[in-house]
DNA sequence: ATGGTTTGATAGTATTACTATTATTTTTGC
DNA sequence: GCAAAAATAATAGTAATACTATCAAACCAT
């Protein structure tokens, strides 16, 4: 989105120092997302990364406190650049209808092409969201998170499609059910289709995963 | 399952010995149930374990090579355990339709009794799956564990579900990810309603996963 | 009682997730 | 171009974790 001279923004109590303030932050961010998605989050740490760019342990802790916080600055990244994209997309579509295919097809499409514009790789941060999104909200410190705003993106992010459902269907009693169902859905079955096939039907070749979660939406308000 | 004489089988490969076999065994199991739910996975170590259930750390290695292979066996448990209320809940319904909804019904519900004849308190592991299940997968080990067969309980459940779907609709083509979205959405939902419900619709007071997603499944197959 | 098995207690190791301190380099303001 | 300030690098150190290994004690079965 820096095209249009946007900075997508996030909360800064994730961070000491902004990453995109400087070359040092802007690599520590796109490769550790490299890193993550190669090691896993377990064996992923901020001594391996310092090395992986030339750097030091102690310079990364500079920047976050810890990978979890670093994690989740990533996660609230996709979530604030998934939003903008879904404003952009749909703003000027006047048919309820359309918009909210519209926004489900961004919310469960894989991200193909590769943004020019940011020092991040918006496709390889949706796979890490893909295979390490439960690590931001399953552990014990939840409830505080929450309270620090950690979320809020993407709760917004759900909010907003549900009221594109409610503008379909005033009456409706789950949307956010619905759509949390959708966008949690699709990312499992991109994970199970590479590592746990059995669970799914979907095949790269055909991606079936868009056309799945619209009909599921569309036949349940109907 | 007990006052039936069956006992519920876990792969042996994720144990070295036993845990029912013994007392301490399945104090082991007991004890970690209450104290991953209430410490949380990561917090959760064999020395605190040991020391909670009067015994030692070096006892509980005696029965699991490490806390994910235990987490990993209550969960295999927990699947093991459904597949046969499924068969069971199932077995004498000749009509589709009632046999997949009583099926979804099992898979949704919120486990309510305790079930006196086990050790298990399956209410509780119940709330463990819904906390921590995406630590048995979003794991860099997945395809290995995958292949030691840690996963085939979860499999078999889903296919058994999408077989009944499968005799309501011969030629729908995506029972599995149908199954799959609806088993781990309930979960989700209920998590979300705790922690962040701003991300479901759901009371407890009035408990609308069931026929949400019964509702969502019907729909979806006519 | 004896031998075998299970459990308990203790010690030790490598790794991780930090914190603290100091040295060095880079940037910036003048 | 230079001094002050800021950012980064290097090093050391700590507490906790996730184990492994060893040996002693308890218990059980014939």
């Amino acid at each position: 989105m820096d095209e249009l001279g946007i900075k997508l923004t996030v909360n800064p109590q994730l961070y000491n120092k902004n990453p995109e303030s400087s070359e040092l932050g802007r690599s520590i961010i796109s490769t550790s997302i490299e890193m993550m998605l190669e090691l896993g989050f377990e064996s992923f740490t901020f001594k391996k990364l310092g090395a992986a760019i030339g750097s030091n342990e102690s310079s990364v802790y500079r920047y976050f406190d810890n990978k979890h916080n670093l994690l989740m600055y990533l996660i609230n990244w996709y979530w604030s650049w998934m939003e903008y994209r879904l404003v952009f997309l749909t703003n000027n579509i006047s048919d309820p209808k359309e918009k909210l295919a519209t926004a489900i097809t961004q919310l469960v499409s894989l991200v193909k092409e590769d943004n020019q514009f940011t020092f991040i790789n918006e496709s390889k941060l949706q796979w890490l969201l893909i295979a390490e999104s439960g690590k931001v909200y399953q552990i014990n410190l939840v409830d505080e998170e929450n309270q620090q705003g950690f979320y809020r993106t993407y709760k917004r992010v759900v909010q907003r499609v549900s009221d594109m459902i409610l503008e379909i269907n005033p009456n409706y009693a789950f949307p956010h059910m619905l759509v949390s169902t959708i966008v949690e859905g699709a990312n499992h079955q991109r994970f199970f289709s590479e590592h746990l096939p059995s669970l799914t039907d979907y095949d790269e070749k055909k991606d079936c995963v868009v056309s799945f979660y619209t009909q599921l939406v569309l036949n349940t308000l109907n």
